[in-house]
DNA sequence: TCTGGGGTCCTAGGACCC
DNA sequence: TCTGGGGTCCTAGGACCC
C-alpha cells in the first residue's frame, strides 16, 4: 500500500516574513495580496485577533484595536525562493517530492525506512531547522487522505504538527467528527449541494451509494469518495505538468480614466506574460484582453469589456504589445473609472516545436535577438530595466505595495548584512 | 482612497463533419 | 406513423484549489 504525506507551512508567508525578523516571532503578522487590498496569510496571533482570510485591509487597519498589528506588502520572490529551500530539504531525505503550490508538497512516503512516525517527526524538525519554516505534517493511503490529515494536524495543537491517518479505524473516527467540506476538492456550493441531500459528515459522505453520488457530483464526487475509502486514484507527478494558460491582471493603483494609462498597463500586462512565456520556452497562439471598472462600487457607472482571438505563435513582446492594445482599443470608453485590467494567454505551444511560419508579420530571427538581450539585461541588473517605452516610464497605474520587506536572498543589495567586532 | 491573482478540471450545448 | 448514428471541436460557465 501507497503512503503519501502532505507537508504546508504554516502561515506561509508570514513565517516567510518572520524568518528573517525574528521580532516577529509570536506576533500578529497580516501578509496582503496585491495592491495591498486584502488579508491574505495571518499568523495565529492575527488569526486570534480575528482578521480573516479575505478581509479587505483598508476596512481592518481603521479599528484601534488593530494598530499594532505587523503587516507586509506580498514578497514574492522572497517566498518563491523560501519554498526552493523546503523543496531542497525534503528531497534530501524522501525518495519522490512532488510541489503542489508554493507552500505545499506531497511526500512518497511509502518505503521509508524506520519508523515512520519518527521519520515525519525529524523531516518536520529539519524543515524548521534549516529552511526556518514550521509546517505540519500528515500522511495516509491516498492525496485526498494525506489532505485531511495534514489539515488535523493544522488544527488539533495537541499533535505537534503531525498526523497519521494510515489505520482506517483512527480515519473513522474523525470521518464520523468532521464535516464533509473539510475534504480537498469539496468546495462550499458542493458541501451545500450534499447538505440538501442529508449528507453532512465525511462518514455519511463515503456512504453513499454510487448512482446517488455520480448523479450529484459526477466523476469528480465518485474520485473523491474512492480516495477517502483508500482506493489512490491521484498519482504523485514528479513533472510539472505544460502549463495550459498565463494570465497577468491587476488592479489599478487608483483608477484609470485617461487612454494614455490604461495603455501602458495593458502593454506592461502583455510584456510580463511576454517574459512568463519566455522563461517557460513557450509561445502563445490565443489572447484575450478585458478591462472593468470597480465592482464593489454600485453606484459608479460600472462597464466591462473582453475581447480575445487568436494571434500569430509568439513569445515577443513587442508582438503581444500590438495585439493586446488593438484589442483593447474598441474596448475603451471614456468618462468611466478603471479599476483592473488583464492580459489572457492561452493554446500554449513548445517554442522548439513551431515550424517558421511562411507569412510571420514579426521576423523570428531578429525578434529572438531582441528578446534574449531584453532578457539578459533584465536578469542580470534587475526585472524592468529595460522594457518596451510602450509600458510607461511613470507608471501611474501600478499597484501599491507600501510595506514591501526585503528580498533577503535574491537581491545582492537587500541581503541582511551581519558585523562582528 | 482603499475590496488579489493565477491556475485546473468538468459539463453542456452548439456547430460541424461523415 | 414513421424522420440515423456517431463523432470532433469550441466556448461559456461552474466549481474547485492555493
Amino acid at each position: 500500500m501507497p503512503i503519501f504525506g502532505l507537508i504546508d507551512g504554516n502561515s506561509f508567508y508570514c513565517s516567510c516574513e518572520a524568518a528573517f525578523d525574528p521580532t516577529l516571532f509570536g506576533q500578529a503578522v497580516v501578509v496582503l495580496s496585491n495592491n495591498d487590498g486584502c488579508a491574505i496569510a495571518r499568523s495565529a496571533g492575527a488569526k486570534a485577533l480575528g482578521i480573516k482570510m479575505g478581509d479587505p485591509w483598508h476596512l481592518v487597519r481603521s479599528k484601534r484595536e488593530l494598530c499594532g498589528v505587523h503587516w507586509f506588502s506580498s514578497n514574492y520572490p522572497l517566498y518563491a525562493d523560501l519554498s526552493r529551500r523546503i523543496y531542497q530539504v525534503l528531497t534530501d531525505r524522501v525518495p519522490r517530492v512532488e510541489p503542489y503550490s508554493i507552500d505545499e508538497m506531497f511526500l512518497d512516503l511509502t518505503a521509508l525506512p524506520g519508523n515512520l512516525f519518527e521519520r515525519c517527526r525529524q523531516i518536520r524538525a529539519d524543515v524548521l531547522r534549516i529552511a526556518k519554516i514550521p509546517t505540519c505534517l500528515g500522511w495516509g493511503p491516498t492525496k485526498t487522505i494525506a489532505k485531511l490529515a495534514n489539515s488535523i494536524a493544522k488544527h488539533e495543537p495537541g499533535l505537534l504538527g503531525l498526523c497519521d491517518l494510515t489505520n482506517p479505524a483512527v480515519r473513522a473516527a474523525y470521518y464520523a467528527r468532521l464535516p464533509a467540506a473539510e475534504v480537498w476538492g469539496i468546495g462550499s456550493r458542493t458541501a451545500e449541494k450534499l447538505e440538501r441531500a442529508g449528507v453532512t459528515t465525511i462518514a455519511d459522505f463515503v456512504a453513499m451509494d454510487s448512482k446517488t453520488l455520480r448523479d450529484l457530483l459526477t466523476v469528480v464526487g465518485a474520485r473523491i469518495q474512492a480516495e477517502l475509502l483508500g482506493v489512490s486514484c491521484l498519482p504523485l507527478s514528479l513533472m510539472a505538468p505544460t502549463r495550459k494558460g498565463i494570465a497577468v491582471t491587476r488592479s489599478f493603483g487608483h483608477p484609470v480614466t485617461t487612454w494614455q494609462e490604461l495603455r501602458e498597463a495593458v502593454a506592461a500586462y502583455a510584456s510580463r506574460a511576454g517574459e512568463k512565456l519566455r522563461t517557460e520556452g513557450l509561445q502563445a497562439c490565443h489572447m484575450a484582453v478585458f478591462l472593468q471598472t470597480n465592482p464593489h462600487k454600485p453606484d459608479e457607472n460600472w462597464h466591462s469589456g473582453q475581447r480575445a482571438g487568436r494571434i500569430e505563435p509568439t513569445s515577443d513582446s513587442m508582438t503581444l504589445i500590438r495585439e493586446a492594445l488593438r484589442m483593447l482599443r474598441p474596448l475603451w470608453r471614456g468618462g468611466h473609472r478603471y479599476f483592473k485590467a488583464g492580459v489572457i494567454l492561452s493554446d500554449l505551444v513548445l517554442a522548439r516545436d513551431q515550424p517558421a511560419m511562411l507569412f510571420a508579420v514579426t521576423d523570428p530571427v531578429k525578434s529572438a535577438k531582441i528578446m534574449t538581450a531584453l532578457d539578459a539585461v533584465n536578469a542580470r541588473y534587475g526585472r524592468g530595466t529595460l522594457r518596451p517605452l510602450a509600458t510607461g516610464i511613470e507608471r501611474t497605474w501600478s499597484t501599491r505595495h507600501d510595506r514591501l520587506s526585503p528580498r533577503y536572498t535574491t537581491s545582492l543589495k537587500e541581503m541582511l548584512v551581519a558585523t562582528a567586532w
